[in-house]
DNA sequence: AATAGTTCTTGTCTTCTTGACCAGAACTGG
DNA sequence: CCAGTTCTGGTCAAGAAGACAAGAACTATT
């Protein structure tokens, strides 16, 4: 493969069988609710390049595994959770210079977790910290590298995931509330949901959401109590609520 | 990051500082449309391992160039084509004994072009082929090292792209009829859509396609003759067309 | 030239989904 | 007991999607 040679700017010397060398490696955007926000894990960087700065957890890929097993070992590492109930690859960052040392290119993946919170503090306190998404799409805490970019990807990614596969469940506890599950789509999108269309949407998916018969306690600005909730089966594609309603789809085209 | 030692099957050994190398490659899948099927880009490889075998054309990453820039070299270099309508990353591979003789990650995208056949044939007849996706994908033809799941994974990524960001002009020539453009959704979804729904909700995207005025010469068999058009402004999010109905929606959960 | 066959285009009709909104139910606190 | 809050259930209208029929413009055949 590429064996023509006439190309403009292809010089003439190289040679593909004297392939570069990169260092790979695995990073991964932990995401999870915390107080109706969307969070994510960041670590503090113990050494040069970037030292002290805030950067996503990663590390190097091993010659004897899958980039899949690097990346759930990479979490297991940072939150000793082993079983994450979303993670998928969602990009490849290679520029020249996104390490100064040497030629990295990395394989980013998106975790979803529920109640990574307390498993947090309890693992890795110190230099472990969960922050609103927002504050780093702001720009208010930057990161290391380009991480900024790769959670700007990570965010969009889990705003389709959002929507073509329905993994919404995989934000909240083992029970919830359909307000809960709604703060998901609300908060990942940045939309407001019409309650009552929300949960009609959601019981009309047979199977998505099991109702257990319990309910909530009310909060303390009182309410009716919601009812109780588990998560039952996940999409392939196509989960019950749209970010995109056909009317609006035709608006948002001149949105970005 | 990955500081932490403690963890269950982490060699004690093992140091981050002297990471592994690895040989980085690009892959691009090509896909066109070619006489009412998809169709894909396949060269023949000229040295071990998997020498005289068919494999998605790529080659090796260069220290000074971005994954994107290594991306569009090797396509030039096959098919001479620089502008191509997409081209977009949708995975890495880096599975340990994906190569045999050495740690290769490969990162994989997916350009689609036009009018490919009669570029391809003037630029490296011997060893590229045009060959129907179908037949890759039932495994009429084998492909060399996990380049099937590549191809697998770039048809599925490119059928999400014709549904959320409306790509089906990319497909087709610059002027088209809308029996083409739908020509392109039938084959790369599977489906079967009806003609006059199909032109209500193309035209009705305002701005999507645009009317040349001009008609098309018949085919043998006759019929009436087909209005011409041109490909308007492409969408970011939210194409005309969609695959999944709510009510297929419904009924999609038990395939695969 | 008349007719049948083909393909593209236009129009109508029904069904389903969506979004908006209202009212009742079940709780809190004063 | 009452006001405030939150959840649940219902109605209603606008819009989209799919099925289908019919007309328009061409080729080929008789």
């Amino acid at each position: 493969m590429a064996t023509k040679s006439e190309d403009a700017g292809v010089p003439a010397d190289y040679d593909p069988s004297q392939f570069p060398a990169f260092a790979v490696t695995v990073d991964v955007v932990i995401l999870t609710m915390l107080s109706g926000a969307l969070h994510m894990l960041l670590v503090r960087r113990g050494e040069a390049p970037f030292k002290g700065m805030w950067a996503v957890p990663g590390g190097f890929k091993r010659p004897n595994e899958t980039l899949h097993e690097a990346a759930r070992r990479e979490l297991a590492e940072e939150t000793g959770v082993d079983v994450p109930t979303l993670l998928t690859q969602f990009g490849a960052y290679g520029d020249p210079d996104r390490d100064p040392r040497m030629n990295v290119v990395t394989v980013a993946y998106l975790a979803v977790l529920r109640d990574v919170g307390a498993i947090v503090a309890g693992t890795d306190a110190a230099d472990a910290l969960l922050v609103p998404v927002g504050d780093v799409l702001t720009g208010k805490l930057d990161l290391a590298f380009d991480h900024l970019q790769i959670v700007r990807d990570a965010v969009e990614r889990a705003r389709i995931e959002l929507e073509v596969t329905g993994i919404a469940t995989a934000f909240v506890g083992p029970t919830f509330t359909l307000a809960e599950l709604r703060a998901v789509y609300e908060a990942t999108w940045g939309v407001e949901l019409d309650a009552a269309n929300f949960r009609r949407s959601v019981v009309a998916e047979d199977g998505w959401v099991i109702p257990t018969g319990r309910r909530t306690q009310p909060g303390p600005s009182g309410g009716r109590p919601a009812e109780l909730y588990r998560a039952g089966r996940a999409w392939k594609n196509g989960g019950p609520i749209h970010r995109l309603s056909r009317a609006a789809n035709q608006r948002s085209t001149d949105r970005n």
